[in-house]
DNA sequence: CCCGTGATTTAT
DNA sequence: TAAATCACGGGG
């Protein structure tokens, strides 16, 4: 029987939940289908004093709104016209932070998610950005501001008892972000050292 | 490198 | 109301 990752879980730091969330399994059952993920690469959004979170500077709006719930709930985005990315809300109610997942290591429902991808060459192409996660699992709007703890479409499994050993986990400035001043070059994005299925090769 | 694409945010 | 922005991805 599969753990889920529990609401204490993601009810603290979220430079702490960024790093542990690395190699549990990002799952979205829908109907049938299953298809799911070993999350490899995430990155820490600090919240209000972060001059890259959507939350900077306590910005709250219909968009954000799911970035103020409790931890544990889902804050799916959409830009640039055409991408959902796909965030983990950590901390507490009204404490605005969350982890955006980046690339996961696909495990269940790989012929689906090459559907959805047809770009994708090979599995390593399959969810090696935060996009294409959002879009090989079939994750939009609808699926924003999800309690991941009490959910039986998208949640997280527990896949080890224990935290990684710190040497598994490899640090660096967050993607995307050029903008945001003494921020942009911060050690908030995380991956796991060997994985192959990152978004930055 | 450039550009699509349109919701959301910010400036007027 | 208008203009700018955008936690990106795909194709040269």
């Amino acid at each position: 029987m599969p753990t889920y990752l529990t609401r204490s879980f993601y009810r603290r730091d979220v430079v702490k939940v960024a790093r542990e969330l690395l190699g549990h399994l990002l799952v979205h059952v829908n109907g049938r289908q299953r298809v799911s993920g070993l999350i490899v690469e995430t990155e820490a959004y600090l919240g209000i004093p972060d001059k890259a979170a959507h939350t900077c500077n306590g910005r709250r709006t219909a968009r954000n709104e799911s970035m103020w719930r409790d931890g544990g709930h889902t804050y799916v985005y959409f830009t640039y016209g055409m991408h959902h990315c796909v965030n983990v809300v950590a901390g507490v109610e009204d404490e605005p932070v969350a982890v955006l997942l980046r690339a996961l290591e696909p495990v269940d429902g790989m012929q689906a998610m090459y559907r959805r991808r047809p770009a994708a060459k090979c599995d390593t192409d399959l969810c090696s950005g935060p996009a294409k996660l959002a879009k090989a699992l079939q994750i939009d709007r609808q699926l924003d501001r999800i309690d991941l703890v009490k959910s039986k479409r998208v949640f997280i499994e527990r896949i080890r008892a224990t935290p990684l050993q710190s040497q598994q986990v490899a640090t660096g400035p967050r993607i995307g972000i050029a903008h945001a001043a003494e921020w942009t070059h911060k050690p908030l994005r995380f991956w796991l050292k060997n994985s192959t299925y990152i978004s930055h090769k």
